[in-house]
DNA sequence: AAGACCTCCAACCGCGGAACG
DNA sequence: ACGTTCCGCGGTTGGAGGTCT
């Protein structure tokens, strides 16, 4: 329609980020197509919606996920699969892109890590391995993880509420001893397993913050 | 030094479902 | 019951910054 063209995108900037904790402050965080229009911002309120869910909430985490974090979220998307929104409910102050991200980012790192090793012991299956590789690299952390190292017809009805009580899960294992090999190249590289917050986070948010002073509002 | 490549993450898109009139 | 609007989710993209060659 005619609105969307004048319609911002792309990158947040500080002034805007003031304005939507503002808006947000004042009405809540539901109706954003609502807040969008009365906060004046040239932004969807899907857009609001995601600025404000995934990095201007104040119950949010920023930085590194702790080693036991890490741990959460291999185990539950060992059960759910790639279920994000709901892994992140089951872990206060990270946001299901975060989470999603790190998947991606790690898995990635694994499926290299397995290829290269598959490549040294070769399957006696393949000749034409790269492609099978890249193919079995993208199931793997991009379709529901885990879920597809199940036995087939084990699955049962649909995840809802299984609370992974009844899903076998096969290489739990496997993900214990990568972590554990993570951890200990962190420590070699004398890298601090729990990282340092983003100083631009620290900079932004707290500045952001000191310029409310909320008790003025409601 | 600089270009290529990689990693990380913020933001967008499309879709499905819930809520509402 | 049906259409419309809004919200939330999962997948994907693009750019910034870091690392490698």
């Amino acid at each position: 329609m005619v609105q969307e063209e004048i319609m911002r995108r792309g990158p947040w900037t500080e002034e805007e980020d003031v304005q939507l904790l503002f808006y947000v402050k004042l009405f809540g965080d539901r109706r954003w197509d609502f807040l969008a229009k009365v906060s004046g911002l040239k932004r969807t309120g899907k857009s609001c919606r995601l600025r404000w869910v995934n990095y201007l909430n104040p119950d949010l985490k920023h930085g590194k996920m702790t080693p036991q974090e890490e741990r959460l979220v291999l185990e539950l998307h060992s059960k759910w699969g790639n279920r994000w929104s709901r892994i992140a409910r089951k872990i206060p102050g990270r946001t299901d892109n975060e989470i999603k991200n790190y998947w991606r980012t790690h898995m990635r790192k694994k499926a290299q890590e397995q290829r290269k090793k598959s490549s040294v012991f070769p399957s006696s299956s393949s000749s034409s391995s790269s492609i099978t590789h890249e193919k079995n690299e993208r199931n793997f952390y991009d379709t529901g993880g885990l879920k597809l190292l199940q036995v087939e017809g084990e699955k049962k009805s649909s995840d809802q509420e299984q609370d992974g009580k009844s899903m076998k899960v096969y290489s739990m294992d496997e993900i214990w001893k990568d972590i554990e090999l993570l951890e200990e190249n962190e420590e070699k590289m004398n890298k601090p397993i729990m990282g340092s917050i983003s100083p631009l986070w620290d900079y932004s948010l707290e500045s952001l913050w000191k310029d409310f002073d909320w008790n003025n509002f409601r």
